[in-house]
RNA sequence: GGGCCGGUAGCUCAGGCGGUAGAGCAUCUGCCUUUUAAGCAGAGGGUCGCGGGUUCGAGUCCCGCCCGGCUCACCA
């Protein structure tokens, strides 16, 4: 069994029947005890806690209420005030989970959270109503509540909402987290992201980040005018990146469909239709290995601009990462397993270049050197001079771009859709960006030549006859945009997941994915617990 | 897919060379009207991931499998 399960399987089989008192039916030795698990005897006793509310008056799962102060706006605006300032009394109402509860008799300490800040409150026997103290008698960790009271500072200086009204809002039937370590088993941090939120307030403070990043961007994309679009994720072909695919089927029109790797292809098409500027942020799917790095679904800003070229958009991508460090971090500064990461600037060198300078294997090469097939068969496996430098570089330099570096050009076997340099046909207008050894954005002057995108998809095919799985399809309906003419357009993606990564110092992708993919989890067995406890 | 590490109470974790499973938190009972990892006294709670094997005896040793993490390969 998994960790993750929270609560033990059901034991099924005819000697087994959850109820409340457990039956006994002729498959175990007479006289046997057979005791009940925790988690059964806690579901039970929470079932009949919410009789006990009923009878009070108390709807267990509660109505809208309607409060004064959220936590935060009360912890921004008296968590600095004295005693004396909180006279004449600052009335409140508050609501929130329960984390933490110390009763000790006729009064007691709770802490609410909510929006991941917590806030104290007193209850006091002679402060609310009998039926209020009974309320907060039946209180557990993790119920949801409201409270309406006013503000004062305990003997220790804490600030605490004094309660004169009690208002029971959610009931919760299973045990909360450990209170000190918080969640830690990881699969069950991921499989119950909730329990993960409640228990550890640094997870969402990594998700607030991660969407300040998504609406940094469209902000500055925005101010510079690019539209938001969206583009199939069904798509007939599959195109605009190397990577196997998701297969679905549509029934109606009884066609098997891919789930899109790349918008790549759809957003040129917009470019050709006039959107001289626009991008997607959304997902793509590819049928890959999971990693550290790698989710197989992961989200993508794509954007592409018309009437610029590469350079045009190393400098936009260098502002780009800039302002969205600051908006979403607050600094251009990084930490990142032990390294501090500036994207106040962004280094620019060329790919071969890079295999140059973090050459690990004897005596540095020269430009001439990494240009000549003959040396290059040498030193790597690759079929072509070009997917040789490219492995070179994979091989040396990749793992030790930690600043944020920008890679340019690459060679036109390992990129069917850039543009040719002019001066150079082996090589394409195109650049990749890296930060903390991994790559999180590539971009390229769009190839907008009908013809030689069509020799470009030749060669694609040729290669994919070779056995190269994931060289690109030949795309007719794409070929023709192309051929009602596309303005000379510099396209970018950027993996926003890898940039949430290093923004927010998380090791794991999955540390930045709300649920990362994981194996389905076996059968639970609440439901029919649920069932079996339900006349209680 | 390969290698390494892990799975023990609801949660966090101990369990030396194989000898009938422990702690803290949580839960339950009692006491406690400014506590804060509240406290005090008592109680309950375990198919030790699953299945085989070795053994008089397995949480512990061996084999297979499941789930997860890291890592390599692939990929962004």
């Amino acid at each position: 069994m998994s960790r993750a399960a929270a609560l033990p399987r059901c034991r099924r089989g005819p000697q087994w029947r959850w109820n409340s008192t457990l039956h006994y039916n002729g498959w175990f030795p007479p006289g046997q005890e057979i005791r009940l698990s925790l988690e059964q005897d806690l579901l039970e006793q929470r079932l009949k806690r919410i009789g006990d509310l009923k009878a009070l008056g108390f709807r267990p799962y509660g109505a809208r209420f309607d409060f004064t102060h959220t936590i935060p706006q009360i912890l921004s605006e008296y968590g600095s005030k004295t005693s004396d300032q909180l006279a004449p009394r600052v009335d409140v109402r508050v609501c929130g989970r329960i984390q933490t509860l110390r009763r000790m008799g006729k009064a007691g300490f709770a802490h609410l959270a909510q929006n991941g800040e917590r806030l104290q409150i007193y209850v006091k026997k002679d402060a609310v109503s009998g039926r209020d103290f009974a309320l907060y008698e039946l209180l557990d960790l993790g119920d949801i509540i409201g409270a309406e009271g006013y503000l004062f500072r305990t003997r220790t200086g804490e600030l605490t909402v004094h309660v004169e009204r009690l208002e029971h809002l959610a009931k919760t039937l299973l045990s909360m987290p450990e209170k000190w370590h918080g969640l830690e088993d990881v699969e069950m941090r991921y499989r119950q992201r909730y329990l993960d939120l409640i228990a550890n307030p640094e997870v969402r403070r990594v998700f607030e980040t991660r969407g300040r990043i998504i609406s940094s961007l469209r902000r500055q994309l925005e101010q510079r005018g690019f539209l938001e679009v969206e583009t199939p994720m069904m798509q007939p072909l599959y195109g605009g990146a190397a990577a196997r695919p998701f297969i679905t089927h549509h029934n109606t029109l009884d066609v098997d469909l891919y789930l899109r790797i790349a918008p790549e292809l759809y957003l040129k098409r917009l470019v050709v239709g006039g959107l001289e500027r626009v991008y997607e942020i959304n997902r793509n799917f590819r049928n890959e290995g999971i990693s550290t790095q790698h989710n197989p679904e992961f989200t993508m800003l794509e954007f592409y601009q018309a009437y610029t070229d590469y350079r045009g958009l190393m400098d936009l991508s260098e502002e780009l990462l800039r302002q969205t460090a600051l908006d979403a971090a607050g600094t251009t500064v990084a930490e990142f397993e032990g390294h501090r990461i500036d994207f106040a600037g962004v280094r620019r060198l060329s790919l071969r270049e890079a295999v140059i300078e973090y050459w690990k294997d004897g005596p540095r090469p020269s430009m001439e050197q990494l240009a000549d097939a003959e040396w290059l068969k040498w030193r790597s496996t690759k079929g072509t001079p070009g997917e040789a430098v490219l492995d070179l570089f994979e091989r040396y330099a990749e793992a030790e771009l930690i600043q944020p570096t920008i890679i340019y050009d690459y060679p036109v076997e390992t990129s069917p859709l850039s543009k040719s340099k002019p001066d150079e046909p082996g090589y394409v207008e195109r650049f990749e960006i890296y930060a903390a050894g991994m790559e999180i954005g590539n971009a390229y002057t769009e190839l907008n030549d009908p013809q030689e995108q069509r020799r470009r998809f030749e060669m694609q095919l040729r290669m994919r006859e070779k056995g190269d799985e994931e060289a690109h399809q030949m795309d007719e309906d794409f070929l023709r945009a192309l051929c009602y003419g596309m303005p000379p357009t510099s396209g970018e993606g950027i993996g926003i997941d890898r940039l949430a990564m290093i923004l927010t110092g998380s090791r794991s992708i999955r540390d930045v994915i709300l649920f990362p993919l994981l194996r389905p989890e076996e059968a639970i067995g609440l439901a029919e617990r649920l069932r079996s406890l339900d006349a209680v």
